[in-house]
DNA sequence: AGTCCACAGGAAGGGCAGGCGA
DNA sequence: TCGCCTGCCCTTCCTGTGGACT
């Protein structure tokens, strides 16, 4: 082994300046306190109590920005919950209705709760009715409460509509045995109003809102976060009230924050630092955004990647979904990939506008007609990488 | 006011892969 | 093996749209 390197696996070994307990600043570790969230731990817990003397509580609709806490708390609550009912009579199943493969589809939502449930259910293959018998079947099995909490059902609904959410508030209908209460947790406020009027007032016997933290707040969270993750001493002044104040303009999301705050510490430790400074801050700000749209963009199917290629080659002219088109054929002949067709590729200019990868707004040029503008929101810094990535590792010409 | 353009975007369905039960 | 089911990616067909032009 070369000597410089054992030298940095050594450093590593030997010294650990920074962190005391990196894990408790990871997205998974589940705190023991929750700070300026009692009152929303307090009437959660209020709400689900009766499931303690195995009695049926009131669905919840959970409402929020992203990293006010939401998940934090109602994970906290079900977790104490569990540990609380004897002869283990309350169950908890938790779903993030955002993940790919888990739930994205109704089979594929009710296989996953069955599976919750012990059952086997085939990837595909079985008639979605005939899932829902697997899982009512192993819900009814014996006398209990189940908690089902689904994280970001408003992502469910767009994709598979409000058939679902009939078929669960409903259920209780049909059990014997057991009963169920909804937890429902959503970014978006205006989902309630969308869905079917009788599924609205099932799923929202009982409403809370998550206000957003402000800096002070976040300022809080991340000194108590600091004490159990971090040596003393390696947090300079200023690190916590910076991090805190990014975080807040981004409507005060907590994970943001920490996660800041683990960046800029990570590139402190790899700086070879004894202590956080509000430069690593800065930095790690632009290295998340940065990771974050490197890793989608190579994420991306080839023909998506193909689209983004032809948007990148006409960077800075007016670009609209005609001219896009035309240039993506072009790179599809030299890479040797089957062109799609305009439509579909209209699709896939919207997708990238979702990932925040362009700016695609949709215009019109009067009797030139209705078009897509689209442009790259990327900086130049970026972008270079980008154009690096794309030619070296997908050959784009 | 009516026409026209270049699409946007919804709906329906085809084709394929993966899987099940008989 | 066969018929049936779902998921996924895609095409085809269609209607709708905002504003420049006539």
């Amino acid at each position: 082994m070369q000597a410089s390197l054992k030298s940095i696996f050594e450093r590593y070994v030997t010294v650990n300046n920074i962190f005391k307990n990196k894990k408790a600043i990871t997205t998974s570790y589940k705190p023991e306190s929750l700070p300026h969230r009692e009152k929303e731990i307090n009437t959660i817990a209020t709400i689900l109590a009766p499931s303690l003397r195995g009695e049926r509580s009131s669905n919840i609709f959970i409402y929020g920005k992203p990293g006010t806490g939401k998940t934090a708390v109602i994970s906290y609550v079900a977790r104490k919950l569990e540990e609380s009912s004897k002869n283990g009579n309350v169950k908890v199943i938790y779903v993030n209705c955002k993940m790919r493969k888990i739930a994205d589809t109704e089979y594929r939502l009710i296989a996953h709760l069955a599976r919750e449930l012990g059952e086997e259910v085939p990837v595909t293959g079985l008639p979605t009715e005939q899932v829902y018998n697997i899982f009512f079947k192993a819900v009814d099995e014996k006398e209990r409460i189940i908690i089902l909490i689904l994280d970001e059902i408003d992502v469910l609904f767009e994709k598979i509509g409000d058939d679902f959410l009939y078929n669960l508030v409903r259920i209780n209908e049909n059990l014997k045995n057991a009963q169920i209460s909804i937890v429902g947790i959503s970014n978006n406020l205006s989902f309630l109003s969308s869905i079917d009027p009788r599924v609205k007032s099932s799923l929202s016997e009982e409403e809370l809102i998550f206000k957003p933290y402000n800096a002070a707040e976040l300022q809080n969270i991340l000194r108590d976060r600091c004490k159990i993750v971090f040596n003393d001493g390696v947090i300079s002044d200023g690190v916590v009230e910076k991090c805190a104040a990014l975080a807040a303009q981004e409507h005060g999301d907590a994970r943001r924050a920490l996660d800041l705050l683990r960046v800029a510490a990570e590139i402190a430790e790899r700086m070879n630092s004894d202590k956080v400074e509000e430069i690593h801050v800065d930095m790690a700000e632009a290295k998340i955004d940065r990771d974050r749209i490197l890793e989608t963009i190579e994420m991306q199917p080839r023909q998506s990647q193909a689209v983004l290629w032809s948007i990148i080659k006409l960077n800075g002219n007016e670009v609209y979904t005609g001219d896009v088109y035309d240039v993506y054929k072009k790179i599809c002949v030299d890479v040797g990939l089957k062109p799609l067709t305009q439509r579909r590729v209209s699709d896939l200019i919207s997708e990238l506008d979702l990932l925040g990868i362009i700016n695609a707004k949709v215009i019109s040029k009067g009797r030139y007609g209705r078009t897509r503008k689209v442009s790259l929101s990327l900086d130049n810094g970026l972008l270079e990488k980008i154009k690096e990535i794309m030619t070296t590792k997908y050959y784009f010409q």
